[in-house]
RNA sequence: GCCGAUGUAGCUCAGCUGGCUAGAGCAGCUGAUUUGUAAUCAGCAGGUCGUGGGUUCGAGUCCCUCCAUCGGCUCCA
């Protein structure tokens, strides 16, 4: 016998070989017609594997990421069966689960998938799916797998087992179609009901650039149609937050063709936003002891060559600008710290005026290839809310805390309650894309860790994220359709000051090298204002909102008053506008309620005889008539509750 | 940059397998209406169909180039 725990602490028996099917049984016959996948200590193993040695299972429905996960995994089983039988020759890869859905990667040589294919792949693999045919995991030596797929020429799966270690390989079988595969499937492909392959796309052979391009296909499945059509439903529903969408109805900001790919062209409100962020981040940054600079836009080429930029971004960036003069060269700013580290040369530092924080909102230019471009989370012409610090050795673990801090405040202040605090560190295998040595690295990247855990912030660990002059600690916020983008960023860097050959006068008397954060809560405005946009749907806090208030008079009779609680508004700081147009009432109501301004003041008769307003809350509707002053009282403390919730 | 798709009026979209002066709604303008909590009515105006080439008696429609956009890949100082 063996005892099987389950995760409610309760421990039961069973006979040796029963499966996770068994155990679901002898809890009841509803779960085990809906268990789908199972962990035993750890490891994901089929609902049909005979168990038979002690231990904790976990029994997993479409409902557990993990049954989802087995879902997906097998449904690109049936993915790729049913791309076998289009395209017989194709060459099967790899085909993982992904966060929403699943991909199969594939060889097609000279064939193409296109989205005309999508609807004869969904039915043949509804069709497949079916038949119910059972997924059979079988332990295969390393020879025999080898040689299965030399047959088939398929050197990509040749490629994968060859990494394997011979008795840890194993095929996956179910109809006419075999894979290898690691396990971690649902029971059976009858349980797949609903298919939808959602796009196509280029992907390279493991993830490199230089190897062959394959096509993905990429899907997603449901054991129920509903449960597909509400997903695309949410989908539909998603892209109406788009900060695309939304920053074009809300008049923030456009582009032009003519002014050129990826250069934000920022509108009046838009500009007004952003001003308004600029001025909550400095007044934030004025407490916490940040000094505002300014640098130009271009620096000369040598500048970067000293950075090390030039090297490694040179040949992939804006090409320098030439002047009249032979042999000067200037480029386009691609990052404010040299510009900074040049301000801090300007004079000798004692330790006892370190640290010194310079702050600036520098735009900058990188020419992002044209593929990378989206709306305003990459483009080629953004402003980072930029600072550098630069302090003794003894100070970096205060100063990156505060920092910590500052990035806290800013996404708090926000609302950006969904975060991931993610350290980048550099990528061990591949240490020659970084500059700078060992010992300094180590230094870093223990700083961060080590900051980050006395904060006690949740992070995880990327390697291969750092940038090239040191590790950073980058705060990550997810788009409406689930992609992350960095957004806030503290970087430790001791390769610049040492490039810019930066020092301090010490207790000592003697020169000693100052520790440089770069860092940038927002990130960039561009992207921060995207990603608030899409968090928000348009509905900014209302102290960041463009307009606040429109008031409605609902005749031009009443255009004198309008005009008057305008003015007491605006005397307030309150940004007004009136809505003067001949329309009836419900006409301004509905426009205002599409433009999302929190507060409509509806005013006619009565209202003028009062001294008086009849607000309306934008998506709450009405909510009764105040005296101006009440309403101004209310909407400032509102105001302010809005800036102080944190 | 690579793979796949898309590009018709300021916006959202129609325009079947190529066939008469390219349509609609919204926005805009003009006029009427003077309006009480999500669309008042009428009229007018607005497009070299992304660009450049080609096929054809004839191209918004078919083919190619380039540009831009969208979904991925790669990249992201």
């Amino acid at each position: 016998m063996i005892h099987i725990t389950l995760p409610d602490e309760s421990v039961k028996e069973f006979k040796k070989g029963s499966t996770p099917f068994d155990v679901a049984m002898s809890i009841s016959q509803g779960l085990a017609r809906n268990i789908i996948s199972a962990k035993l200590n750890d490891q994901i193993i089929e609902t049909t594997t005979p168990i038979y040695i002690d231990g904790n299972l976990t029994l997993f429905t479409f409902d557990n990421d993990e049954g989802k996960k087995a879902f997906w995994h097998s449904s690109a089983h049936i993915l790729a069966q049913a791309i076998k039988k289009f395209y017989p020759s194709a060459k099967l890869t790899i085909g993982p689960a992904i966060d929403n859905g699943f991909y199969y990667d594939v060889d097609l040589d000279d064939e193409t998938i296109s989205e005309k294919d999508f609807k004869n792949i969904e039915s043949k693999m509804i069709e497949l799916a079916r038949g119910k045919h059972d997924f059979k995991l079988r332990s295969i030596s390393k020879e025999d797998a080898l040689n299965y797929y030399k047959e088939q020429n398929n050197e990509y799966k040749v490629e994968l087992i060859e990494n394997l270690t011979d008795g840890e390989i194993t095929f996956c079988d179910h109809d006419d179609f075999t894979d290898l595969c690691r396990g971690g499937h649902i029971p059976n492909t009858g349980i797949v009901k609903a298919v939808k392959i959602m796009n196509v796309a280029g992907a390279y052979w493991r993830g490199d650039e230089n190897n062959k391009q394959l096509t993905r296909v990429y899907g997603i499945s449901f054991p129920k149609q509903k449960m597909l059509t509400e997903y695309l439903e949410n989908l539909e529903k998603a892209k109406e937050r788009d900060h695309r969408k939304l920053g074009k109805e809300l008049e923030l900001y456009t582009f032009s063709q003519k002014v050129g790919q990826g250069l934000p062209l920022w509108l009046p409100k838009g500009a007004a936003l952003r001003e308004r962020l600029e001025q909550f981040l400095k007044r934030a940054q004025k407490k916490a002891g940040y000094e505002m600079v300014i640098t130009p836009h271009i620096g000369q080429k040598e500048l970067y060559i000293t950075s090390g930029h030039y090297e490694k971004y040179g040949e992939d960036s804006f090409q320098p600008i030439s002047t009249p003069k032979d042999d000067e060269e200037f480029l386009l700013k691609p990052m404010n710290c040299p510009h900074h580290c040049e301000i801090y040369r300007n004079k000798p530092y004692s330790y006892k005026e370190l640290p010194k924080r310079f702050a600036e909102f520098g735009t900058v230019y990188r020419y992002e290839q044209s593929g990378e471009l989206h709306g305003l989370t990459r483009v080629r012409c953004f402003t980072q809310d930029d600072a550098h610090i630069f302090c003794t050795p003894d100070q970096l673990n205060e100063e990156f805390k505060g920092v910590i801090d500052l990035v806290l405040y800013v996404f708090k202040a926000l609302g950006f309650k969904d975060f991931t605090a993610q350290i980048s560190l550099r990528d061990p295998e591949n240490k020659e894309k970084y500059i700078g040595s060992d010992e300094n690295w180590e230094k870093a990247e223990n700083a961060i860790m080590n900051a980050a855990k006395e904060k006690g912030l949740n992070t995880i660990i990327e390697y291969g994220e750092a940038a090239f002059y040191g590790p950073k600690l980058d705060f990550m916020v997810k788009d409406v359709l689930g992609r992350s983008w960095q957004l806030g960023t503290i970087q430790v860097d001791y390769n610049l000051p040492e490039r810019f050959d930066l020092n301090y006068k010490g207790s000592d008397n003697g020169l000693h090298r100052p520790v440089m954060i770069h860092r940038a809560p927002f990130g960039s405005m561009e992207r921060f204002i995207a990603i608030l946009l899409e968090n928000t749907g348009g509905n900014f806090p209302l102290w960041l909102i463009p307009e606040q208030v429109i008031i409605l008079p609902i005749s031009d009779k009443y255009q004198k008053y309008a005009e008057k609680v305008s003015q007491v508004l605006e005397n307030s700081e309150i940004r007004a506008l009136i809505d003067d147009r001949s329309e009836k009432t419900g006409r301004k109501i509905r426009d205002a309620e599409l433009k999302k301004i929190p507060f409509m003041l509806i005013i006619g008769e009565n209202e003028e005889n009062n001294g008086t307003v009849s607000v309306r809350k934008h998506g709450k509707g009405d909510q009764g008539t105040y005296k101006i002053e009440e309403f101004i009282t209310s909407i400032n403390k509102e105001i302010k509750s809005t800036l102080e919730q944190f």
